[in-house]
DNA sequence: AACTCACTTGCAAGTCATTTGCAACAAGAC
DNA sequence: GTCTTGTTGCAAATGACTTGCAAGTGAGTT
């Protein structure tokens, strides 16, 4: 049982705790979203749920999406232009990077921007309750 | 013939100059967007561009509102779960924070957070197209 | 001022991603 | 194993836009 196997498990204990039965469609999505690299949409999350639950309909993958979102096991996000992409939460903080040309999402963190954001919020008499960065890019073409 | 007023006049030039005509519909959604403080959505818009042109259908604000942001001379925000919302793009450049209990958008910048972006977008091979920044506050309680 | 005609509009119908009603199912407590 | 109540699959519904089409209209041309 690897590290990732395990942390499955902590997720489905969490969720048993909480009320919420852990199917054989919300363990799939689970071990899918555990296993992804990258930043699936719905339909692609599906795609690959159905290797184990041939059958899982593509409403239950949005519904058991919207569960873990709100137990705060996976993070959802909305790119512009485009259909709401999930990651596994189990990761820190990190904003994103869209390469605009081929989709692909780049993470990073910045620390000193975190710190200036909540700088900006406070004296406008704000905190933030979370925030939401962006960066749409391009590779550098300096060949 | 004040400030506002001789912007409109440019724009609608500047359509003009674009090959697009400046019908009653497009100048009053001009104007609208013009004399708007704030960042209303499509429907808010038709609301007020009725005053002006009675019986301006929806799908006209909506098809309007794409050619003058491909125009560039208004900018679309798509802010969490909520429709988009639109402001006139003569303003500088700016990010914006939004209270999460009122809606209210509160415009703010930051040539360091900007900095800071470019930096590590550069850092990892990729320049900015353009970026998107939501703080998503709530008024301090530190009564 | 009249003419022309490609660009625009209003309306109804269509998209698309996502959500929901409902009857059949199935976790998991007992 | 039995039972309850949360879950599922399917089809239909949503919500925010978008689009096809026939009628209407800017604005350059005469």
């Amino acid at each position: 049982m690897n590290e990732r196997m395990k942390s499955i498990e902590e997720m489905t204990q969490a969720l048993r705790d909480a009320g919420i039965r852990v199917t054989r469609q919300r363990a799939a999505l689970l071990s899918v979203l555990a296993e992804a690299g990258d930043h699936p949409d719905a339909p692609e999350l599906h795609r690959r749920a159905e290797a184990a639950v041939p059958g899982i309909s593509l409403s239950t993958v949005y519904r058991t999406l919207s569960t873990l979102e709100s137990q705060g096991v996976i993070q959802r996000h909305q790119f512009e232009g485009a259909s709401a992409r999930f990651e596994s939460a189990e990761t820190d903080h990190h904003d994103h990077m869209i390469d605009v040309d081929t989709g692909e999402v780049i993470e990073f963190a910045s620390d000193r921007i975190e710190r200036l954001q909540a700088e900006i919020a406070a004296e406008l008499g704000y905190e933030i309750v979370h925030h939401r960065m962006e960066l749409y890019v391009r590779k550098t073409s300096d060949s």
